[in-house]
RNA sequence: GUCCCCAUCGUCUAGAGGCCUAGGACACCGCCCUUUCACGGCGAUAACACGAGUUCGAAUCUCGUUGGGGACGCCA
């Protein structure tokens, strides 16, 4: 068997992580079996739907670089195909016109909450035998509904949850066809599934209720029935359902945020997935690993700490050449341009270790390129009068010093010797003078980066200050 | 309300009846490295929701309870 997987998202809103997730999952399956992944937009909500969606959708599977081998398929342009499958039903008996009116099935609704029943049509247009049906009413365009089977049960064995069943009696038969003639969601994946061979359904769990209702509509078209697999849903950092309202984000916004792509897919992938003990890998060695059978079938709470983690660990693996190319991009956002030494990929070199995602790289790496002035206050209480004298020293001696961190490290070890100095002493007021805080990496390092020029100027300037 | 699903450290998870005194990772805490911060190294704290049953033996199987989630649209 060929597999062949899809990913079906409907274009009301942007890729959000939950959709990014269930994106992979259903990629690398296909990848892992050297089948054939579906791109599918279900675009049959015309209210909802939008180009700009489709579009965004697009743009964050690119971002995560998940290809698809076939589509974008797009509903709406199938919609012979549905219609031609319709009129096949009708005409099987397997599914029926309905006059009830929107009125009328809230009515219905309501009365069977009132009695604590679960809501659902009556059947009061299902033909049966030997059963008078209504009077056909004037100006009301019939739904189609499915002959849903009466009795029985529907079960699959679901690849993530186990076996799952349901009666038929608690289902009842779902319009497939609205009053002006548009099939629905139900049907239309139906008829997708089948026509486009997909053997592994992988989709949401909340999905789980409708899997019956497709078994029940390909079963009475003899059609195959696919592999069901049902992955539970993502929650936010909170514990709390993700939504638009609530931190649903777009998996576009890691990017703003500064989030490396093999990241997040590492992230995502081990979030409901598990490979024994591995928690960092290539997206080519999940492709290879990855399987439904150690897919967790509870929900999974998103920790952003952990992704930062990640982030950093891409980070730093990262070449600095390559790290530089991506945050030049953001300091340009920032209106910092790179137009002087140091490089930026020496810079990022340099903090690439100690940053968890490229805005923070970038924010680090702006000192560099931007004029400004240290804290007052903080230089004051850094700086000791002790300190003055070997501070005019190093500028000297900067002078003609070789210039390397070796070089820096010995003469700052020289100064401290000489007058007896604490080296945070001096080193604290060269990395306020340097990077504008106290925190900051190694003063030979910076020292290297920050240039001769510069750094004499500084500290110049700093011992010729009125006190 | 009805149906369906779920339940191991704070979080993500390992775990397929004995390898479990429950393992790993993130976070947190401590120590080491160190000029600060970070990285790195070492270590500590921390979990099988509860109750019955099956079994010589249960985190693992069954049932129930509790808790959580999903679905119940002419949305997808």
């Amino acid at each position: 068997m060929i597999v062949r997987t899809r990913f079906a998202p409907s274009p009301t809103g942007y890729l959000h992580i939950g959709g990014a997730r269930t994106a992979l999952f259903s990629w690398a399956y296909a990848r892992k079996h050297g089948g054939t992944f579906i791109l599918r937009i279900e675009d049959t909500d015309l209210e909802r739907s939008t180009p700009e969606a489709v579009q965004a959708i697009l743009d964050g599977m690119t971002w995560l670089n998940l290809a698809y081998d076939e589509g974008p398929f797009y509903q709406m342009q199938r919609m012979p195909r549905y219609k031609e499958v319709l009129a096949q039903m009708l005409d099987a008996g397997q599914a029926y016109y309905c006059y009830t009116s929107a009125a009328e099935l809230d009515a219905l609704r309501e009365s069977q909450r009132a009695k604590g029943e679960k809501p659902r049509y009556d059947g009061r247009w299902r033909p049966e035998q030997g059963k008078t049906l209504p009077a056909i009413p004037d100006g009301i365009q019939p739904v189609v509904r499915f002959k849903n089977p009466t009795d029985g049960v529907v079960s699959w064995l679901d690849m993530v949850k186990g076996e799952i069943s349901f009666k038929n009696n608690e289902l009842d038969d779902l319009i497939i066809a609205r009053a002006d003639g548009t099939p629905t969601y139900n049907f239309c994946v139906v008829v997708d599934d089948w026509d486009m061979g997909i053997t592994h359904v992988i989709r949401g769990d909340d999905h789980v209720n409708n899997t019956p209702r497709q078994i029940n509509i390909l079963t009475a078209l003899n059609a195959k029935v696919p592999n069901y697999a049902h992955l539970s849903m993502i929650l936010g950092d909170d514990g709390q359902k993700l939504s638009k309202r609530h931190g649903a984000v777009s998996v576009m916004q890691y990017d703003e945020q500064g989030y490396l792509p093999e990241a997040v897919l590492n992230y995502l992938a081990r979030l409901g997935w598990s490979h024994g003990d591995d928690e960092v890998f290539s997206v080519a060695q999940f492709c290879q690993w990855f399987d439904l059978d150690h897919i967790t079938p509870s929900a999974a709470q998103f920790n952003t700490e952990k992704l930062k983690w990640l982030n950093n660990y891409y980070l730093k693996s990262m070449a600095s050449e390559q790290l530089a190319e991506l945050t030049l991009p953001r300091l340009l956002a920032r209106g910092v341009t790179v137009t002087v030494a140091p490089a930026l990929s020496a810079v990022v070199d340099l903090y690439k270790e100690r940053v968890s995602t490229l805005n923070e790289l970038a924010d680090e790496a702006t000192v560099f390129y931007t004029n400004w002035q240290p804290d007052a206050v903080l230089m004051a209480a850094q700086l000791s009068e002790d300190v003055r004298p070997a501070l005019h020293d190093f500028a000297q001696r900067l002078a003609d010093l070789p210039w390397e961190t070796a070089a820096v490290a010995a003469l700052i070890k020289e100064l401290l010797n000489q007058y007896t100095l604490k080296m945070p002493k001096l080193a604290m007021p060269l990395r306020l003078m340097m990077v504008g805080k106290t925190h900051a990496p190694s003063v030979d390092a910076l020292v290297i980066l920050v240039g001769k020029d510069t750094l004499i100027q500084r500290i110049n300037a700093l011992l010729n200050a009125p006190v």
